[in-house]
DNA sequence: CACAGGTCTCTTTTT
DNA sequence: GAGACCTGTG
């Protein structure tokens, strides 16, 4: 880290009043820059208060906040750091009645929408086939990206008929969320841009109170984020916006790249700051990454350098199969942190799917090597963890028709689809909630035994609810959720493998919510549900946690570590396929930029891989190798790689179960969560069963630091030295 | 009503 | 390879 700042970041960073645009390259020192902007302003006698800084994820918005922490000290807390969604949930809390709902509106994340619009297809007498609800979310989300209203839409799609559906399905889904006082992901910027545009007056407010906005991956912004920045900059125009348009790697998701490129047109007046030094990466990563990037037409022309040596070359191996890759990658891991004495978090895989982690995570496991995977399917996504949230939220908020549906027959309460709809059109002809609905079960035509069954889960719902009202805390209630509905012993009965790692899963969940209640000073249900809903996986990156990263580079963005592996370089993986067929030249663009945030992720060694062969979508692919390797000038590469591979492969002592390794069955696919084992139920002398090696003796357990290593002897793989909070052994009786 | 087993489709990235 | 959906059986 640099200890002082370079011109044009000493410029940034002075420049208080007006638009400004800082074009950022990678690791130019773009957090430094903002975090001491900020500490400059209040220097200056701008009250923290009228300071607003937006990041993208909250793990960005927390680094902002420490760094502004440390460099401030005394009144740093008033200064606003915040993603777009968090800033628009605390608005919309204060507000979002002037435009019609309520204040404790419920917050719908992708499946909750998935569950809506499949409903909304059923009711409208869609045909699924012609409209998949996939395509209908797409649909419905690029318009609320673009603050299209149904109306507008429909109003625009008039004479195409395909259109029109949209728009009816639209109009609908719209009307459900209202009636359940629910918002999606979409409608959190939307209906912030709706109310200041109806309410002058609430914009003002807010016009007066961010007299100085930082935006913060300006690249990725979309139409709406577009808008509602505009919205709250207009008054003051003390607008600093700081990105990289090499680095815009969201155009599905809506990021407008023109947002930075036409941002001088938007305000004529604003100055433009370019940081192009790096203080990242060795000479030989940058050239790599600048050369790559280079390929592409229609970005700000900028070159980074560096004041670094060149370091080592970057490496590049093919590998027979994915299952090599993986092998060899983890190989190289061990062989790095051994002799060069690296912690596990030094390094991390990136890969373009979430699909190639599978095969990454096996390997690992096999070879001991701690790791974690980001993103993916995210913790708070997982069945169990859903289904009791829901419980909690059909306490909250029983107009939340989603979270009711989901636990009235979860679990088995022998309650059924027929019943289920029976409700439902009581409830539409009523005009109440589905909650509602079951309460008044008896009134429903042709209810019949199944009346006797919904009185108990109403009586269940209203328990919970008075528990809460006499001042239970929130993990109390949890607890009476857990024992009075059987969940957690339904799980303890059937006692598989899945079933203890959900019950895992349920304890996780409540550890998050002790900890919520320890760290807050006034807990409530609602606000603990909406941290809840607009958490990513990502923000979890711990650096004390010594482990492996894995991640797609999509959510490495922002992120860097001394190792990088890219794995998978190849053409119609990456590149993905879709991009190579697309008509529009932008898309490989994309993929470009996005090899480019990949590449510059490593701060000392990239390491570059490719199969020749790959299963992909169950069958066999043979693929060429990745046109953005052929970018990088041979002189920056080390291509010795395969055949010294496969000798190395054959030396060690850890190569015993290499053969066996290629003939694995490809493991469960689901996350591990490895926790920390406080003791261990087995000792030396115990028979113990390992996920993969199967049974053995425990030959010896040595306290290592904050964990065990536990030799064992496996009756088919010898003797393999773990760490106890990894390899998860399961004592056996004999 | 619950569950098991079959067939079908569609494949990217996620705040 | 996974998820959605359908169908038949208990």
């Amino acid at each position: 880290m640099q200890a002082v700042l370079n011109p044009p970041q000493e410029e940034a960073v002075e420049h208080i009043d007006g638009p400004l645009l800082i074009l950022a390259g990678a690791g130019s020192g773009k957090t430094r820059v903002i975090t001491c902007r900020v500490a400059r302003l209040i220097e200056k006698g701008i009250p923290p208060y009228h300071i607003l800084a937006i990041t993208f994820t909250n793990k960005a918005a927390g680094e902002v906040r420490e760094r502004v922490d440390d460099l401030i000290g005394y009144g740093s807390e008033s200064v606003w750091v915040s993603t777009f969604h968090s800033l628009c949930v605390r608005i919309l809390r204060q507000h979002i009645e002037r435009i019609g709902y309520g204040t404790n509106f419920t917050i719908y994340d992708t499946e909750d929408q998935k569950r809506m619009v499949k409903e909304v297809i059923r009711f409208l007498n869609m045909d699924p086939k012609l409209y998949p609800e996939r395509r209908l979310m797409a649909e419905i989300s690029k318009a609320k990206e673009q603050f299209i209203s149904p109306h507008e839409y429909d109003l625009q799609a008039q004479g195409d008929y395909r259109k029109m559906q949209t728009a009816k399905a639209y109009t609908e889904y719209q009307r459900r969320l209202h009636n359940n006082n629910a918002l999606d992901f979409d409608d959190l910027l939307y209906k912030t841009v709706q109310l200041f545009q109806d309410c002058p007056d609430v914009l003002e407010q807010y016009q007066e109170r961010f007299r100085y906005i930082m935006v913060d991956e300006y690249q990725d912004t979309n139409e709406i984020q577009f808008l509602l920045v505009r919205q709250l900059a207009r008054k003051y125009r003390n607008l600093c916006v700081v990105g990289d348009d090499d680095q815009s790697i969201y155009k599905f998701r809506g990021a407008n790249i023109k947002n930075i490129l036409n941002f001088e047109q938007e305000y004529p007046e604003a100055k433009v700051i370019k940081l192009e030094q790096n203080y990242r990466s060795t000479g030989n990563i940058l050239a790599a990454a600048n050369e790559v990037i280079r390929h592409n037409q229609g970005r700000k022309e900028k070159t980074l350098w560096t004041a670094q040596e060149a370091g080592d070359l970057i490496q590049y191996k093919q590998y027979e199969n994915e299952y090599q890759e993986a092998e060899q990658t983890a190989y190289q891991i061990r062989e790095l942190q051994i002799r060069k004495n690296r912690n596990y978090r030094d390094f991390a895989i990136l890969y373009r799917t979430n699909a190639q982690s599978r095969v990454l995570e096996e390997k690992l496991l096999m070879n001991n090597i701690p790791y974690k995977i980001y993103g993916g399917q995210n913790f708070y996504a997982r069945l169990e963890v859903k289904d009791l949230l829901a419980y909690l939220k059909t306490i909250a908020n029983g107009y939340d028709d989603v979270a009711v549906k989901r636990i009235l027959n979860v679990p088995k309460r022998g309650i059924g689809a027929t019943t289920t709809a029976k409700i439902d059109t009581y409830a539409m002809a009523q005009e109440i909630s589905f909650l509602d609905a079951l309460y008044q079960a008896e009134n429903v035509p042709g209810i019949g035994k199944a009346a006797a069954k919904i009185q108990k889960f109403t009586d269940l719902i209203s328990d919970l609810r008075e528990i809460l009202a006499s001042g239970a805390s929130i993990s109390e209630l949890f607890d009476e959720i857990l024992e009075r509905t059987g969940y957690k012993e339904a799980l303890v009965t059937e006692h598989t493998e899945e079933s203890m790692n959900r019950i895992e899963n349920i304890e996780e969940l409540r550890n998050k919510i002790v900890q919520y209640e320890e760290e807050t000073e006034y807990p409530s249900l609602d606000e603990l549900l909406e941290e809840i809903a607009l958490i990513a996986d990502i923000d979890s990156l711990n650096s004390s946690d010594d482990r492996v990263a894995l991640m797609t580079i999509h959510s490495a963005k922002g992120l860097e570590f001394p190792y990088v592996f890219l794995c998978g370089m190849e053409e119609r993986l990456f590149p993905s396929n879709m991009a190579i067929c697309s008509e529009d030249a932008d898309a490989l663009e994309e993929e470009r930029r996005l090899c480019y945030v990949g590449i510059t992720r490593a701060r000392e060694r990239l390491f570059l891989s490719s199969a020749r062969q790959r299963m992909m979508n169950g069958s066999s692919n043979y693929n060429m190798i990745s046109r953005f390797v052929q970018e990088i000038p041979q002189e920056l590469l080390d291509m010795g790689g395969y055949k010294k591979a496969v000798e190395r492969e054959a030396a060690p002592k850890t190569s015993s179960h290499i053969s066996e390794i290629f003939t694995a069955k490809p493991a469960y696919g689901k996350a591990f969560t490895v926790t920390r084992a406080e003791r261990l139920e087995y000792q030396v002398g115990d028979r113990v069963k390992h996920m993969k090696f199967g049974n053995g003796i425990v030959e010896d357990i040595k306290s290592g630091g904050k964990d065990y290593e536990v030799t064992v002897d496996f009756e088919n793989y010898g003797i393999k030295r773990m760490f106890a909070s990894f390899a998860k052994l399961k004592k056996l009786e004999n």
